[in-house]
DNA sequence: GTGCGACGATTTTAG
DNA sequence: ATCGTCGCAC
């Protein structure tokens, strides 16, 4: 068979990574070295040349976009039908391998994923059960507590625990909340995993057939790996495994939530794997790859990797020094208009931010230009609460033993079911092992409400019983339909919410409808004995969709670092590089922590295609305070050669003689003029010459602004 | 059950 | 500054 097409568009490192023939794999892929490009061809080369079977190996990666991109990408380059490979997140596949084997790992055919929300509020209400004082315990940090402990696949029994009382009341807390789950047949996110391991590693039999099923694995973004994660690949991989494993450590900017970068380093000694280095860059300019490099060069403990281009050296990088994050904002909008008037196109814009709280001044200065823009982060699709709300009852048709769903709609709308019926409703489930559906039913017959509650109670049994025996076995959009209807979630969001609030709320369920209409199961969940209901229901908790389910228009894309990673954009801007800022205070104390932010400096310049620039701002309004920062350090590690200071620093330069009475423009103290959009101003000030000058107008509406004036584009008047 | 004022926290976030 | 949560008064 000609296998050349696999191989023909593929540099050296990336075909000897490809073609490798047997061995363990580390392929170190630094930024736009066309890593998904070397995974979606060796499985390709495994099946075509190899012989190996499509369902013969298994594909890893973080997300669901990557491991639909690769999935598809692998079918379009074999021809060959998406379904059936095992191509996923950990967490999908963790999830599939749990449907298959729920009865060995002690859980029930039917459980249910919690998602954070879920389990945030399961926590608060272990603690609250327990009586212990929320502000000594507070659940979300007792959510992150236990999430650590299961992400390093400690059980309550293995949690070390002096005994402090308050180390045991912890333990106790994720004892509680963990029992709680086992008995509701309730799985976080941490414990798909970890459950997952127990299975294969408590179960010979299983670890042997899926060692024997799974020969291949290759994982993507093996830096992002936990404990956890790390330990059930080694579980999978016996002798005869072969894993194919990539990552960059200079691209290691999660280990705040788990992370350990040093799985790599782990991986290379525990499996002694070929490395190949993918350094050439097919993406930036050789300037921007320079600086990157000089940079992430500040790092100790590198496994060493220095990107280069064929490609040209392109523009310089260029600084630009704000007076304070207003002036930070105009500019890089100016340059955005600049971008757009010269025909380039918003959506290849992106401004990159360290806090997603730097966003609002980037927005007001975009909605002034009326440039489109979107913004990354807040809550997805299946995290809004008019969303998670359906799904609840949704949830309870399903099962109306779904205690979560339960305590989340009981009163929702407000049908005057209280704290303290609820409460009873919860102590009669505890004392007799029922869920809260049974201990209500059981309570309204046996006449223990009051009798407004009893009324609102039965409202509230009736309404979930009306909907389950009309929709058991309904199409799920039918069933969504019928529950946005009857549960008149609208017309409660509309009686409490502003309009526009409420508008968006119903436009959201309207999509709901549409989402449950539309689905269709996956291949791989019917094959699981996966009810499309029960598919659904897993697919919205594992995959919480879009930020925004709005059109995709050409927009300007403002969004964190950190989201940005995997993204690149023709012209991008990174702001807000001061200290304090970036690298965060919070950052700065520790060498490892400090070093992840240079991390994530690298990721960000790593992002620019064509141009680059960097700014800071010398004051910015923080916690409602005005606060002052210094260029970050990051700044100073780029070599001068490589950029273009636009405006030196203020307090970066050494003071400067008195001020010249004109700029180049030719405009002195005194003079009119006109600005696009602060109007009409007298010149009250001057500072510096060339095109770098700064002028200081006193605006007839919009007081004293400084501007650049060679960006400011100012109309003399007089 | 709802509405409002006090209080506190405020880096990054996929599944 | 701003947002979410909590407790208390209506």
């Amino acid at each position: 068979m000609d296998v050349s097409h696999l191989l023909d568009d593929l540099n050296e490192p990336q075909r000897e990574a490809v073609t490798a023939a047997d061995g363990h794999m580390l392929v170190l892929a630094g930024a736009g070295s066309g890593k998904t490009r070397v995974l979606v061809h060796r499985i390709a080369w495994l099946i075509q040349v190899h012989h190996v079977s499509p369902m013969g190996l298994m594909a890893v990666t973080f997300t669901n976009k990557a491991a639909g991109e690769m999935r598809n990408r692998v079918a379009r380059l074999l021809n060959l039908r998406p379904d059936g490979l095992w191509i996923g997140t950990f967490h999908g596949i963790c999830h599939r391998l749990l449907r298959m084997h729920a009865a060995e790992v002690g859980l029930p055919e039917t459980f249910q994923i919690l998602d954070s929300d879920d389990q945030y509020r399961l926590i608060r209400r272990v603690i609250r059960d327990m009586q212990l004082d929320e502000g000594e315990f507070p659940a979300r940090q007792m959510q992150g507590y236990i999430n650590h402990h299961k992400d390093e696949g400690r059980r309550p029994a293995d949690v070390d625990c002096f005994d402090h009382s308050f180390q045991a009341r912890q333990v106790a807390i994720y004892r509680h909340y963990q029992d709680y789950c086992e008995r509701a047949g309730l799985v976080d996110f941490a414990e798909l995993m970890l459950r997952t391991l127990e299975l294969l590693r408590d179960h010979d039999a299983r670890r042997a057939h899926y060692r024997d099923r799974f020969r291949h694995i290759l994982i993507d973004e093996f830096q992002d790996t936990n404990t956890l994660q790390y330990a059930l690949v080694r579980l999978l991989t016996g002798p005869d495994n072969r894993l194919f494993v990539v990552g960059d450590d200079d691209q290691s900017i999660y280990g705040w939530r788990g992370a350990r970068v040093e799985n790599v380093a782990h991986f290379s000694r525990d499996f002694n794997p070929a490395i190949v280095r993918l350094e050439q860059n097919y993406r930036s300019t050789a300037t921007i790859l320079e600086a990157a490099n000089r940079v992430i060069d500040h790092n100790d403990q590198r496994m060493g990797k220095n990107l280069w281009t064929e490609g040209e050296r392109g523009e310089p990088i260029r600084i630009f020094s704000a007076y304070n994050a207003d002036e930070e904002a105009d500019f890089v909008v100016a340059r955005i208009s600049e971008w757009i008037e010269q025909g380039g196109r918003p959506s290849e814009t992106a401004v990159l931010y360290r806090s997603n709280a730097q966003s609002r001044l980037f927005e007001q200065a975009l909605l002034r230009e009326d440039i489109p823009y979107r913004v990354y982060g807040g809550l997805r699709f299946f995290e809004r609460a008019e969303v998670k709300d359906a799904m609840a009852y949704l949830r309870l048709l399903h099962n109306p033993h779904d205690d979560p769903a339960f305590e989340r709609v009981v009163n929702l709308p407000a049908r005057g079911i209280g704290e303290r019926t609820v409460a009873l409703v919860r102590d009669h489930a505890r004392t007799l092992g029922l869920s809260l559906f049974q201990a209500s039913g059981e309570l309204l017959q046996g006449g223990g409400f009051t009798a407004r509650a009893g009324a609102a109670m039965r409202a509230f049994l009736g309404l979930v019983e009306a909907l389950r025996s009309a929709h058991a076995d309904s199409p799920l959009g039918e069933a969504m339909s019928a529950v946005v209807e009857q549960t008149e979630l609208v017309a409660w969001y509309q009686s409490r919410e502003p309009a526009d609030r409420a508008e968006a709320r119903e436009e959201n369920l309207a999509e709901l409808v549409r989402a449950a209409d539309s689905f269709s199961q996956p291949f791989e969940d019917e094959q699981a004995g996966l009810s499309p209901m029960a598919s659904f229901l897993a697919q919205a908790a594992l995959e919480a969709g879009e930020h925004q389910g709005e059109r995709w228009e050409d927009c300007v894309q403002l969004m964190t670092l950190h989201s940005a990673k995997g993204l690149e954009f023709p012209l991008v801007f990174m702001a807000g590089m001061e200290e304090g800022l970036f690298p965060h205070q919070k950052s700065i104390e520790e060498p490892e922590r400090l070093a992840e932010e240079r991390r994530l400096c690298y990721v960000g310049m790593t992002r620019a295609m064509r141009q680059l620039y960097i700014c800071h701002a010398e004051s910015r309004m923080l916690r409602g305070q005005t606060s002052f920062s210094r260029p970050s350090r990051f700044l100073a590690e780029i070599p001068a050669k490589l950029t273009e200071n636009l405006r030196p620093s203020l307090s970066a330069s050494p003071a400067r003689a008195s001020a010249p009475v004109a700029d180049n423009v030719g405009l002195g103290l005194g003079a009119t003029v006109r600005h696009a959009r602060f109007g009409i101003g007298t010149v009250i000030n001057i500072e510096g010459q060339g095109a770098g000058a700064r002028l200081q107008v006193n605006f007839e509406s919009a007081g004293p602004k400084w501007l650049v004036s060679a960006y400011a584009n100012l109309e003399r008047l007089a």
